[in-house]
DNA sequence: TTGCGTGCAAAGGTTTTGCATGGCA
DNA sequence: TGCCATGCAAAACCTTTGCACGCAA
């Protein structure tokens, strides 16, 4: 399921080189195609949707898409195992994103699926705010 | 700031009835023009997208957004200080939105505040996954 | 009567698709 | 050589904006 199927072409190395390097950051295609023409590797927007689906498919890739809508981010997955248990918190004034990974957050999962009978998806769900940084203590 | 400003048109009366007849879920521009129209009751997108605008504007409906981008969806809100203190659940399968209030997750917020410096925008945020009802055990 | 709200149509942006070509194996 | 991947362009969507008309106050 997740061998990596098909070529092995430029465009898809640069793509992966570039999600490999941004893999603490949300992306989404226009970024990536932006970086690719400034880095004087170029590779057209239809390729990056087609590669990163496939990417997605695959379970390299993670796409944030808001009810199953268009206007999608992606995020390139490292450890599967890893990021599958914790939570990602995204700063709205930076957008920095933070993995957060602690004890609290697996009791409080624990607690939502005993008591209220639902089971969290940690793929999918992010949760909104601001950091340090920003001014998280106003 | 949260009053009534502008007219009152048949319009603006439509979308806002339907809004509260579903304000246990998340909808759309699609959906709500979809259902005027089939209602008899049709109202222009542009027109929808102005007083959702305007209503979120008023604090009476929240718009969640994707990274700031496009393709949002809407929810009504009875009772801003009640929703702005608990988070929502939304099931991946059926859509369902849960409105969950509980004392775990003021401990959660009050951790993660303190803790890691991140302030949560409760709302912003949505715990995806799935409820009890599409398999929120398997 | 005044001016805001509406609808239509056009524009802007994002994502998908069809098709011919080029490159990997 | 065979076939998959790419790029271009067109199409399909979603959202915003401009403008003239209609309706609320």
């Amino acid at each position: 399921m997740k061998r990596d199927s098909g070529y092995n072409t430029k465009q898809k190395e640069n793509l992966l080189s570039y999600l490999m390097k941004n893999k603490d950051k949300h992306t989404n295609v226009q970024e990536i195609s932006a970086f690719l023409s400034a880095e004087g590797t170029p590779v057209g927007v239809a390729t990056i949707y087609r590669q990163l689906d496939r990417l997605v498919e695959q379970g390299l890739v993670r796409k944030y898409a808001f009810d199953g809508k268009t206007c999608a981010c992606y995020q390139y997955i490292e450890d599967e195992e890893q990021c599958r248990s914790h939570f990602h918190l995204k700063c709205l004034s930076c957008g920095r994103l933070i993995h957060l990974d602690c004890e609290h957050l697996a009791d409080l999962t624990r607690h939502i699926e005993e008591e209220h009978g639902f089971s969290i998806d940690y793929s999918q769900t992010v949760f909104y705010g601001r950091c340090s940084d920003c001014g998280g203590k106003d």
